[in-house]
DNA sequence: GGTATGATGGAAAGCGGTTTCAAGAAAGCC
DNA sequence: GGCTTTCTTGAAACCGCTTTCCATCATACC
C-alpha cells in the first residue's frame, strides 16, 4: 500500500499478462535457438534430452502459448475446421454440432460454424468465407449444393459431408439409411394393424426426404397395401407444415388411422393439429416421427420415432475429417436406424 | 481433348484457384507498392484516384482475397469473436447463436462458438482457448463464472455477457428482467382464478432462476396468497426434472390447480408428467412456462409462457460487442418480458 | 588415423499482411 | 525565386512461428 506508485494510471489490481510471450523469449531463456523450440513444440525432429527439458521448463515459467495466427501463417495450417449447417438453431443440428465439438476439441482443432439456411447460394458463400479464413477442412451437414460443387470444393481442401454418398481422395461422406428408417416406421404401423397410413413428406429436393418416402412406399407394397397418393401431404420439415398437413388430412375427410411424419418436428406439429381437431393420439390416430429429437421423448404423448443419432453424426463426421487431415482414408459408419416405440403409436400404452 | 498433356497425373477437370493471390501480386500488377495496396484496402490513408482505380482493378482481375491470418498477425486483429455458451444444442442457445451470427456477419466478423456445459471450470477453459486464438472479443451467454473472473477477463479484451449486471470500460452486459417475467406469469395464473400455484424452480446458483422465483413470490404476496413452500419443487432446467417435479407434486397429493415452471423445457416435462398422471392441461391443471422456445407454440396443448427473445438476445449482445470494438459505449437493451397466453393456461380455449 | 555417416541445432528465409519512416513532389509563403 | 510545409507513396521493419539449408560434432567404418 505504502509503496504504491501513485503515477500508474490504470493499474487496476489484476493486470492480466499484458505482454505476449513469444517463442523467441522462450528460446532465449532456455539458451537455445527459436528453431529448436519450435521443433520441440511440434515434435518435428529429435532433440537432446537436456535442451528439451530446458525448453519445457522455460515454456512453463513464462507461460508461453504459441500464437495460432503466426503458426497458421508460417505453417499453412489454422487448426480450425469449417462447419456448414443449415440452421444452427434446429435441435437436430444442435446435437450434431455438439458431436463435432466433442470430437474436434481433444485434437486441438476448433470448429467454425456457419449457417446456410437451406439456401444453396448462401451455402456456397459459407464455403467461400470458410476458405478465405483458411480453415484446414470443411464439414457440410446435409448440403443443398450439387455433388459436383462439393467435389470441386474437395479439390481444394478436405471435405466431409453428411447425407450424400460421395468419395474421393479428399472427400468422405456419411449417410444415414433413410430408406430403411422409413420402411421400419411404416412397417411398425402396419404391424400395429393400420392399413391407411398417411405420410407427411419432406421437401422433394431433399434426398433424405425422398428416401424416407421410398421406404414408406416399399413397406406398403410389401404388405400389399395399395399406395394412396391422397394420403401423402407435402411438408417442409418444420412444425407448422406438420400442423397444416394434419389439419388438411382431417378436413379433407380422408380415411386414415395413422400418420408417419418424415421428421419429428412435423410430427410434433401434426400432434397439435390432431389435438385441435379433437382426435386423440394414439387412440384415434397413431403417430410416428423420424429423428428422435431430444424433446420427442418428452412430448405429450411421447413420440414414437426412428432414431437418427445426430450427436454421433457430428462426432463421426469430425472424426472422419481428422482422419482425412492426417492422410488416412476414414472408415467411420453411421449406426443403422432403430425404431423407438413410444406411446404415440402404441395403443396398449395409451 | 487432343492437346491434353498425358503426363499430368491429377489434373481433374476443375482445378480451382490453386495459387493464392497475395497483396504483393496485386501491387505488382497495379504498378504500386504493397503499402499502397494495403492503405487502399483499409482506407488507412489518402491515395490518388488514379492509383486507387488501378489497385481496385487489379484486385478484381486477380480475385484477391486478403489472408485473415496474415492480417491478424500484422494488425493484431483476427476479426473473430469468441462466443461461450453453456450448451450449443439447447434450443434457447441455438436461437441466441443465430442472432449472434446475424449481427456479426455483415460486419465481417466470424463467431467462434464454444460450450461450457454449465461447468465454471470448463467455462474458464473456453475463455483461455478463445484468448489463445486471439479473438478480438468474447461474448458469454449466461456465465457461471464469478463477476470478478469476468471482470478480470475484460481487462484483457472486450467482453459482453448476458444474464448479469456488469459494466466497465471494456465490459457490457445485457440482462433480462426475470423478476418481472416471473411476476407476470404468476399474476396471470392468479387472474385466471388459481390460488394454489406450484412452482418448479431452477438451480439455486442460477441468478435467473432466483429472480424468477422472486417474481413468483412477489406476485403471491401482492395477491395476499400465502406462500406454501411445499408447492415449490426444485428443477434443473431440463425436461426430466419437469417430469419428475410434476409427478412428485401429484404423488404427494399436494393441492394445486396450476404450475408455473421456470423454463419451457421443464414445463414440457411437467405436461408429460401430468398427462401420465391422468390430469388434463388446462382443465385440471393450468401450466405456464418461461422462455418461449420455438417448439412451445406447437406443444400439445400450446404452452403459455413468458417471451424471452433469445434471437434478439444474441443479436443485441453481438451488436454491443461491435460497439465496444470501435470504442463506443453500447446502449442496447433487451425488450421487456411479455406474457404469451396460449391454451395451456386458458380454460376457455381448452 | 582418415573419412563416411548421422544426429543436433543454429541462421535465415519466408508466410502475407500492416505500419513506421523518410524521401520526393507539389504547394504555399515572404 | 528560394525555402518551408503538406501530400503522396515507396522501402523496410515487423508480427511470431515454421522450415529449409548448413555447419558442427560425435560416432562408426575401413
Amino acid at each position: 500500500m505504502k509503496n504504491m506508485t501513485p503515477s500508474t494510471p490504470f493499474n487496476a489490481s489484476a493486470a492480466p499478462e499484458r505482454v505476449t510471450v513469444t517463442l523467441e523469449m522462450v528460446a532465449k531463456r532456455a539458451g537455445v535457438s527459436p528453431s529448436t523450440v519450435s521443433r520441440i513444440l511440434n515434435g518435428t525432429a529429435v532433440v537432446s534430452q537436456a535442451k528439451r527439458q530446458a525448453v519445457v521448463d522455460a515454456t512453463q515459467e513464462l507461460g508461453f502459448v504459441p500464437n495460432p495466427l503466426a503458426r497458421g501463417l508460417a505453417g499453412g495450417k489454422t487448426f480450425s475446421i469449417g462447419v456448414v449447417t443449415q440452421a444452427i438453431d434446429s435441435p437436430f443440428y444442435g446435437a450434431a454440432l455438439r458431436g463435432i465439438e466433442d470430437a474436434l476439441d481433444p485434437a486441438g482443432y476448433s470448429p467454425l460454424f456457419m449457417s446456410a439456411h437451406w439456401d444453396p447460394a448462401a451455402e456456397a458463400r459459407c464455403l467461400d468465407v470458410l476458405r478465405s479464413r483458411r480453415v484446414d477442412g470443411i464439414v457440410v451437414l446435409m448440403p443443398r449444393l450439387s455433388d459436383a460443387a462439393l467435389e470441386a470444393c474437395a479439390q481444394a481442401l478436405p471435405m466431409v459431408v453428411t447425407g450424400r454418398d460421395l468419395r474421393g481422395p479428399q472427400l468422405y461422406s456419411l449417410n444415414f439409411d433413410n430408406f430403411n428408417g422409413g420402411r421400419m416406421a411404416t412397417e411398425h404401423l402396419i404391424v400395429q394393424g393400420h392399413r391407411q397410413i398417411a405420410f407427411i413428406a419432406g421437401a422433394e429436393e431433399h434426398p433424405d426426404a425422398a428416401e424416407r418416402m421410398r421406404g414408406y412406399r416399399y413397406a406398403l407394397a410389401e404388405a400389399k397395401i395399395a399406395f394412396d397418393p391422397r394420403l401423402v401431404v407435402p411438408g417442409q420439415y418444420h412444425e407448422v407444415s406438420g400442423l397444416e398437413a394434419a389439419k388438411y388430412l382431417v378436413q379433407q375427410g380422408l380415411p386414415f388411422s395413422a400418420i408417419f411424419a418424415s421428421n419429428d418436428q412435423m410430427a410434433s406439429g401434426a400432434a397439435l393439429g390432431l389435438f385441435q381437431s379433437g382426435l386423440r393420439v394414439p387412440q384415434d390416430v397413431a403417430l410416428v416421427g423420424f429423428d428422435d429429437l431430444p424433446t420427442s421423448m418428452y412430448a405429450t404423448p411421447p413420440l414414437s420415432t426412428i432414431q437418427q443419432p445426430a450427436f454421433d453424426l457430428g462426432r463421426l463426421a469430425a472424426a472422419a475429417m481428422l482422419e482425412l487431415l492426417v492422410g488416412n482414408t476414414p472408415t467411420e459408419q453411421l449406426p443403422a436406424p432403430a425404431l423407438l416405440v413410444r406411446a404415440s403409436s402404441d395403443s396398449r400404452r395409451a
